[in-house]
DNA sequence: GATGAATGAGTATTCATTCAT
DNA sequence: TATGAATGAATACTCATTCAT
């Protein structure tokens, strides 16, 4: 139950915040431990502090509330990643940020990991397709940076959507580990390893990062 | 644990195999399109001929046939994939030829690479580690070809469990994108730029290659 | 209940009429297409323009909201049928009229004849018993005009309580099997027919009707 | 909760009979009580002493359940009148005798007649034409026997398929009335005039049935 | 008069699993 | 070995109604 509703503007709910925010905070919780199928809605609904009919006024269904926060989410992320990127223009360094940024906000963020990248398949492939934005979000981003420094000659012309994909999965793939795994270490110690990989992956020797001159 | 189905074919079944042989092949299908959770097992048992007893007969859980059966279709391929590799000593060609056999057969049996690599994760943490295995066993196909070339001196030395990660990662999203594409494109046509990212991203220059000498 | 709304056209809504009239005339729509349980309020209302809040100001429940609509519907209906007999006395002719007039209003308006005829039964007896007022009147209609009739010497003296039971249970079922007809003819062209078997029932030959005499 | 199962064939369940045929009699009592949408599905399973997973063993879904016993009632009630015409060949009195049986049955089985002539409506109109049939074997079952009157001569040539319909609305809507009434008196008082309505509406003297000739 | 966010009891349906035969 | 009827907890979704503003 939440708190009664006082007047004053304060502590409108419970936790300040909106039914619609509420649940979607909640929703993330849930999605990160179970997976889309088994978040129960029950539950989201009682961790949100509101009720059946509530959830239903805000979503039209489980399912489009689960991909409107993953759109949500990963929206944010590619915003967090742009903005690490505002003031660095030498091409290979961005592409070098692009990676560490998404990384550490994962590594900060497991849930969000969770969702984002593990919880996002194998539901059948209807469900799948629905999910597959969020893939193409992220995957634009590092195709864009790959781009650009094909265009100022930092790495040789070469198909940079497979190779975004491939850098994608691989991202993906070593967050899953990780996120499975029951002692893990700290992702970051991974980083520098698999920074070097992607960027020799697409023709770039790591050591030229730090030589790399101001446009 | 059943006695073996006995392999005399005087009272085979209908179409010639054991009910669990035919149970196997129906769960394929089904898992390959519906996901884990919404893979019904009574789908599954009508699809196989056989009955719901029979079903709990020769498995003592939905979920712990699935483990079995990815465990068997990841062990075939290892095995498919293995053969390949022994006329070939090269170490940095027997890479090679682990991605190709590996990309060959999944582009020829869409249903495997959708069980083995799609319906694989997003059911939750704890059922996503019932399914690690099959992870780790490619990851350690991958991993010992690249140790192989570290010891004979055709690759750098370097963190080839995280490489090994990193490359499985990258297959599983390049496959994935191309399964859920509405009109996908050959697999193979992506192949000879795949192979090529992969091989430099540890240090291999794709054009040596060609020139590898025998030992 | 509400003050009556304004009829100076000052400031009438949208298109003109209160609330409460666009409320009952969606509900109209929704019901004949629904019936009385699938017909959804939100759906009601969205059509009707006005607002939850606005529905439980102008009526107590749905429930109440039905009964009120058809009993005004009935009411209107029964009117005309009124207004058609004022200018016949000889009380064949008035029989036949409220026949013809009865079934030429709901030819036109199926809408009408779906909700008044068809969507009122079947909701289980406590339902079904608030809805027999609609039910009554139109029976009280006709049992009316034929205790003239009796009463004119123009048909035999009879159980004329049972024969309006009788009459009504005809319309209805031909209107509903009209309704309900994928290719429905024009329902005026069963009139004659259906109208000489009422006639008859009641011990009238229909021929008669031509010549009878004005009193 | 059944009694065990005995293996001793006698009472086999609860109350000697397969589930199927149990769920059946327990959505006869609910649906004659509360009609079709407020036939709740727990209460249906509890009254049958069944389950939950056994109602969808036994029938695909609510809907096909309802319209498949109403289908079961129907015939059967078909038949029981087929077999009271079985010694009468004189027309007219094999339609009197069908309506006879008719309300002798319905009155007699009060559930009966309220849900196959009262909660066979309204539910919308898509729900409306599964309901269908349920009138159009009864029609049929009048028109036939009147068509048999045409040809014998026993009646004037006529529109039979219309007054079938006409009949059937007549039964219903007296039947109807009957059955919601809070103190009804019996039905059968009200056949003798009943009948005579029905029988003049089709051109024949009521009481030229006591002297119709043996073929 | 009017709004629309919130409520929560109610409902049909799914599905892995059991077990008497 | 095999069968299939039976189980019941779980679950997404509906909708009339309320009430603070």
């Amino acid at each position: 139950m939440p708190a009664a509703t006082s007047s004053n503007g304060k502590d409108a709910r419970a936790n300040g915040r909106g039914a619609r925010e509420r649940i979607l905070e909640a929703a993330s919780k849930v999605l990160a431990e179970r997976g889309y199928q088994r978040a129960n809605l029950d539950e989201i609904i009682s961790l949100s502090g509101t009720s059946k009919g509530s959830f239903y006024f805000h979503f039209p269904s489980k399912e489009q509330m689960v991909v409107g926060l993953l759109d949500q989410l990963s929206a944010r992320l590619v915003k967090k990643v742009e903005q690490s990127l505002e003031k660095e223009e030498r091409p290979l360094r961005r592409i070098a940020l692009a990676i560490d940024t998404l990384m550490y906000t994962f590594s900060r963020r497991r849930k969000l990991a969770q969702m984002l990248l593990v919880n996002v398949a194998g539901q059948g492939k209807a469900m799948d397709r629905k999910f597959l934005p969020v893939h193409r979000r992220f995957a634009a981003l590092i195709q864009r940076e790959l781009d650009l420094a094909v265009a100022a000659g930092a790495i040789p012309p070469q198909d940079t959507a497979l190779a975004s994909q491939m850098w994608l999965g691989a991202l993906h793939e070593v967050i899953l580990r990780w996120l499975l795994a029951e002692h893990p270490t700290a992702l970051s110690e991974a980083l520098p390893a698999l920074r070097a990989l992607l960027l020799r992956s697409v023709g770039v020797d790591p050591a030229a990062l730090k030589k790399e001159p101001r446009a």
